[in-house]
DNA sequence: ACCTGAACACCGTTCAAGT
DNA sequence: ACCTGAACACCGTTCAAGT
């Protein structure tokens, strides 16, 4: 019973957060309901976080690991849709990671060089790709494209199409 | 004295909280020290927006207004660096109107498709091109390309750079 | 060290009342 | 109609105490 709170309470809470986070999203996550959650007093958390943004900075930390190990896995011909994918799949996650100042945990984190045959080509590049994949999961997260993914038959279908128009239009420039 | 609330508290209490929130952000954008700041009780801001979220709707939408002004004075060539720079100029307005389940009052709201030449080519190189800026903006905004920007001398000289780059492989192609 | 309850200064929102 | 003060159920954070 007693069992929690031997070490692991950081682990609870970040746990019950995360639950929290993908549930209802950043705004409405508490502190007070987390430690609730982990069934411990309000005041608990503290021992771990200094406050509430460092809470939101693990979260976010949690996230960016959760990016590089799925980004890890995919052929880099994927990798634009595999962002795109992450974000689709845990669009609150990804809210918190790169919306409204908790961005520094990321800076230079993710490294999409390899998207789209970009290669090592030049860092101009590398950033166009990132921004690309980037703005496209954004927009369709909020929304943005609702009646073209309707067309494609749901958002990574949509983009997969978008992706895939550039790399044609890159493609046709090499041939 | 008691002249502004006689018909433009609506107005008043937007002035008020578009303060606020390009001072410290939308999390600590409060209705009530918005009221406030317009001389009414915590209470008035009701007579006008049902509830907070629909205060940061009308804020919102007023900086959609904005940025379709500011791009219609831009020639098709400067869309994408207009884009970004309204983003700079604005970083709170800008997370406000593209951040977390505010956007459906966006939707389909900026139309890119002059940008970087694509015409009406087509809807997926029109996406393609909003993602991109949409994408540069938002990574620039949260410190993502924050060595290459010192580089390039700003925020907005690397956004012409990057974007320089990508218009430069378009032109290749159809030379 | 780790956890607790009480307390403080805030919130958003509702309500009964005043003009 | 428009504004008010009082009240409710929440917050984050701090503090003095307990084990």
């Amino acid at each position: 019973m007693t069992t929690y709170h031997h070490g692991d309470l950081r682990a609870a809470l970040l746990r019950a957060a995360g639950e929290l986070l993908e549930k209802d999203g950043v705004e409405s996550l508490s502190l007070r309901e987390a430690a609730r959650r982990a069934g411990v007093s309000h005041n608990a958390p503290y021992r771990h976080f200094p406050d509430r943004e460092s809470l939101l900075a693990a979260l976010a930390a949690e996230g960016f690991e959760l990016l590089e190990r799925e980004l890890g896995e995919r052929p880099a011909a994927e990798l634009g849709l595999a962002y795109v994918e992450f974000a689709l799949a845990r669009p609150q996650r990804f809210r918190l990671m790169f919306g409204g100042q908790r961005a520094q945990a990321a800076a230079g984190y993710v490294n999409l060089r390899g998207f789209a045959g970009l290669g090592d080509e030049a860092p101009l590049a590398a950033a166009a790709a990132w921004s690309l994949v980037h703005g496209l999961a954004n927009l369709i997260l909020e929304g943005h494209f609702a009646a073209a993914q309707r067309e494609s038959g749901g958002g990574a279908a949509f983009a997969a199409k978008v992706l895939g128009s550039v790399r044609l239009a890159r493609a046709q420039r090499t041939a």
